[in-house]
DNA sequence: ATTATTAATGAATAACAATTCAAAAATAAG
DNA sequence: CTTATTTTTGAATTGTTATTCATTAATAAT
């Protein structure tokens, strides 16, 4: 019997990410992620349902990723609630650092998957919001956030915050050091803009 | 001499957005588009030069109303930059408001129109968002906004936690009402969620 | 070495949908 | 009423690209 050599899955899964991030999910050929993972077009669909299932799995890393991380800072009793929720921003820039296309790929297609694979997709996704929201909670009970914020409210306003900004960071880097939006986000969220 | 009839153009643009809205711009159909503005399909390229210019002029009249009622509320001198500041806020509800189905289309493709039209695009979008800076700007020579934050970052931090928190609207509107996430939206803005 | 089993290939197919265009319809002018 | 001009139509075309599948290649088992 035969045995695969090699990874394709994951070859395949990495050629996306940069295709992706090149010219977005909608005007990436199959033939172009093939080539870049040096594999013959066919054998994506040995690996992979379809185009869109490519994608999925990659929102799916991202999510199982993030809400990992996040549920083991949650669970760390030595910080407080504004030191778990700076550790959350932190997490979501770190993907960007560490893998630019693939963060890319997170801010502009997020839409796209979220419409079309509604049910299926939300798994972890909705996992790491809630756990967001249970941090934050903790902090209104510890008395170090303010209670006059909806939670399910701010959840979506922080995260469409980070994915703007970022999405402007991938396109300007200049203009928006990393570093800078990072702190500008955690100050705004934290003290507001009245003086 | 043959004169139009009606405003098949007007027709094929509220159809679009309608069509935009339910399906979202990349499977949208024009034969579909077509259908509801009760005009042939051909007809279609009569008005516009092909699918996406259709996306192209809807964003195009968004873009320009709101640069047009943010510029009277600029220009207007009774009322201070903080007051200026809730009433841009309160003109991207508005949009909402009168016209979800426009609102889900300006929030849900505004991101792929970028992408593919990026110089001409930019025009009126971007005259809108230098007019909200200037109006920080004011704020903040008036020592009424702190002069700690980025004045382009917080622009589009103020517009991607608008964005997201109107697409999570509008997918489940009766967890998210519209006025409470405005007044939510201005009340992190202004104070933070530090007590 | 031979056979069996599974992996991989990539040219051919199939499906779809944007766009075109020859013909028809509507109106205006003479 | 006839002709000229412009608008509208929608079936046919075209282009694109995801997906399939018969064939080949690679490895394992005997």
């Amino acid at each position: 019997m035969r045995i695969k050599e090699g990874n394709k899955e994951k070859d395949i899964l990495e050629a996306a990410i940069k295709v992706f991030a090149e010219v977005g999910y909608h005007k990436a050929k199959i033939a172009k992620i093939a080539e870049v993972a040096e594999v013959a077009a066919g054998s994506v669909y040995l690996y992979f349902k379809d185009k869109e299932d490519i994608l999925l799995k990659i929102f799916e890393n991202i999510w199982r990723k993030l809400y990992t991380e996040l549920k083991s800072i949650k669970e760390n009793d030595d910080i407080s609630p504004f030191e778990k929720f700076d550790s959350m921003i932190d997490l979501i820039f770190d993907i960007y650092i560490e893998n630019p296309n693939l963060a890319l790929v997170f801010v502009n297609e997020q839409n796209h998957i979220q419409r079309s694979a509604e049910e299926y997709f939300t798994e972890y996704y909705e996992k790491f919001l809630n756990l967001g929201e249970e941090i934050i909670k903790e902090g209104i009970q510890k008395n170090q956030i303010s209670s006059s914020v909806d939670i399910k409210i701010l959840r979506y306003f922080i995260f469409g915050a980070i994915k703007t900004l970022l999405q402007h960071w991938a396109v300007d880097p200049k203009n928006y050091p990393l570093n800078k939006i990072r702190q500008n986000i955690k100050f705004i969220i934290k003290y507001g803009i009245e003086k």
